[in-house]
DNA sequence: AACGTGACTTATT
DNA sequence: GAATAAGCCACGT
């Protein structure tokens, strides 16, 4: 219906507050999980208009473990020291989504 | 309404 | 493994 924009994004925001710390996201997994098979560009799209600081943005990341946004974050190694402050080891801007991956 | 863009994903070459 | 193409959803102009 008319407002299911506003209710996705919200969604969005749900899942990615939800991500423990330490742990990491797809875009994918979250599309997914709000009933999108492709939607991972929305995701990244809410991201971008996530007015809501507590959501970790820094968490979600690609298919490829890639720290995909970290352009938009304050610094484009920021991105990469929240993570490892959190336990995440970030190779190569990658992480390894074998032992850091979450799924909702 | 139409076109282009984007923090994506998957398959193909 | 890199580059290309096609697919999907939402937003701005």
């Amino acid at each position: 219906m008319s407002k299911d924009n506003k209710e996705l994004f919200r969604k969005v925001y749900e899942v990615v507050e939800r991500i423990p710390s330490g742990k990491v996201t797809t875009y994918g997994a979250i599309a997914k999980s709000l009933g999108m098979k492709n939607g991972a560009r929305v995701v990244g799209w809410a991201m971008n208009g996530a007015t809501d600081p507590k959501i970790p943005c820094h968490r979600v990341i690609n298919s490829k473990g890639e720290l995909s946004g970290r352009k938009f974050f304050a610094s484009e190694d920021f991105m990469e020291e929240l993570l490892t402050s959190e336990g995440v080891e970030v190779k190569n801007n990658k992480v390894d989504l074998s032992k850091y991956f979450w799924q909702p």
